[in-house]
DNA sequence: GTATCTATATATAACAA
DNA sequence: TTTGTTATATATAGATA
């Protein structure tokens, strides 16, 4: 698309990759939001920005709001939860078991690290001890309890926006 | 996109709704693979099927490895359980900050709060923000959690599964 | 970086077999 | 109904401001 083929490989420009990355994106997000409504479905996207150096990637889904977002997840949880050979690992499993696991995650992250060219963002954590890993995990561990509820709350804030969106999207559509 | 202007809204024939859907899910599928791969991104993608009046709408997902969906999924709620709300705040501010240099020594660290009866380590990082803590553990088992399904062993089937799927739609790409 | 601007590549709605 | 074809509508790569 566009004045010239595209290699199907990663952009190595980081400037194209990025302009790239935001055409695409929004062509994306169009094509969810009219899918949705010409065929009536539930769509979800979650989409982690390019790695970047100094921050975690961007996260951006469709729809942006996020307790739809949480909806739909759960529909699809609830409709593979009947087959047995999966578990699935959120935040509460890793913090269970990673007594017995960290050492190893330590480990095989570090080993990537290793490999990686380039260090990110995420890569750096890793270059942190074994100790300081584990004891910032367990000091973490209860801190996060108690957040959890602050983060409930937050939740139910942002029921309009997903209505704005689409209002948004309608309006620019008929000045076509 | 064809032959004529298609109105923004649910495709009445039921029919034309269902070719409509198969096109559509088709092209989405494609634009999702090729937005990873130009960009380098963790991409999901959750689609359940127009309503049926005979069977539960059809689940669709890219990638289509349930795996991966759910590894992004995870990193989804991993992110968003604990997304600060308002202040701006990445890793860089973290590790500029001087309380919260992990580079300390963890055994010396404690062996002198054991001593002086200064707060320990964990109790300093009990002090931190929701939002410094929540960058921070978000950076860790985002990473941690690759090794750690690893070591469960969850993925290697899968694994060929996608390549398959990747070798699929790059052949089809170079046939063009 | 950001915002347009086109020439082309793609996607796909309506048809057709 | 499935598959293939084609005319158009869209998306977007590269260029430019």
């Amino acid at each position: 698309m566009g004045r010239g083929r595209l290699k199907m490989e990663l952009i190595a420009n980081e400037r194209a990759r990025k302009t790239t990355f935001q055409k695409r994106r929004k062509g994306m997000m169009k094509k969810a939001y009219e899918f949705s409504i010409l065929c009536d479905l539930d769509v979800c996207m979650i989409i982690y920005g390019p790695k970047q150096t100094d921050r975690p990637p961007e996260l951006h889904t469709w729809p942006e709001n996020r307790d739809e977002v949480d909806r739909i997840i759960n529909k699809y949880k609830a409709s593979t939860m009947r087959k047995p050979a999966k578990k699935t690992f959120d935040l509460s499993d890793l913090l269970r078991d990673r007594k017995t696991k960290v050492h190893v995650d330590i480990y095989r992250a570090r080993k990537e690290m290793y490999e990686a060219k380039y260090p990110t963002w995420d890569e750096r954590i890793e270059s942190f001890s074994e100790n300081q890993l584990g004891a910032l995990l367990n000091a973490l561990d209860t801190k996060l309890e108690s957040g959890k509820r602050t983060l409930l709350n937050k939740r139910k804030q942002s029921a309009e926006c997903h209505q704005h969106q689409i209002h948004c999207m309608e309006k620019q559509h008929q000045t076509k």
